[in-house]
DNA sequence: GATAGATACTTGACTAATCAACTATTAATC
DNA sequence: GATTAATAGTTGATTAGTCAAGTATCTATC
């Protein structure tokens, strides 16, 4: 029976952590009623010009399918965390806004994130971190 | 508006990359007609003595619930991957062995998921891997 | 200015996983 | 040895996402 590579084994222990990680964050999140993924979504529209966004645009984003942002903002939506807008120009596109009450309820959440972040990588100096970074940022 | 952190950083981008990559190998895999959540199951029961786990060892191993891994393992049975086998000294286990047919597709796969790896992280060198795999132990 | 093709999005059918509740069995205690 | 509690696993209902196909609109070309 052949042996792991190293490469094997870091992209195994990569995906081992992520999953534990993601299971965190969900965890940590819901106090805020939102799954990690919604508050990805959250970031970028709060970060995009206007909090707006097209559906493409947040789909290339948060790496999700066309449908699948379809079905992750319906309840969004529901629930008052973003509206959607026509664009006066291009009858295809639906953009979607991070409403004022979602923009509150982002800010709860950042500030849970951040402390979740800090606590998962306490272990980790400021210069191991941006190492960290710089890895993942090589990984294509 | 208060501004990211570097640890938030760090899992995001962490996030975004194992999404990425899980992509990329559940593709590769599916040449052998298995996806990424199952050959990580085969390569655990292929580790294990007699290549037999109990179905909680298998969850734990995984990270699943134990429901997800009943429902995982059923199609894999069917198409004879694994096998059901009964423990004589505990009538409540139910064992899950890795069968002749699955330990050949499980080599196949192995050897593609070994090229896959390398090419994912072959702007990494030894050592930077080697950096990476401790950076990685080092997050809770 | 009609038509062919590209783009933006939604929908139906499906897969993968979760949780809570259940069954079956084993272990522990009185 | 009966009863209580713990453990192993499955099932029903639900959620999150995919892909392929469909609709609507826009762009380019003749």
């Amino acid at each position: 029976m052949s042996t792991d590579t190293p490469a094997m084994a870091f992209i195994m222990a990569l995906s081992a952590l992520e999953s534990r990680l993601a299971k965190r964050i969900d965890q940590q999140l819901s106090i805020h009623g939102i799954s990690y993924t919604e508050f990805i979504v959250m970031f970028h529209l709060q970060k995009a010009h206007a909090m707006t966004l097209r559906r493409t645009d947040l789909a290339a984003a948060v790496s999700l399918s066309p449908s699948g942002v379809t079905r992750m903002l319906r309840p969004m939506e529901k629930i008052g965390l973003v509206e959607k807008e026509i664009n006066p120009r291009d009858a295809r596109v639906s953009l979607v806004r991070l409403s004022s009450g979602g923009q509150q309820i982002y800010a709860d959440a950042l500030d849970s994130f951040k402390h979740g972040s800090a606590s998962l990588v306490q272990a980790l100096d400021k210069q191991q971190l941006e190492q960290g970074l710089e890895l993942i940022g090589m990984i294509r």
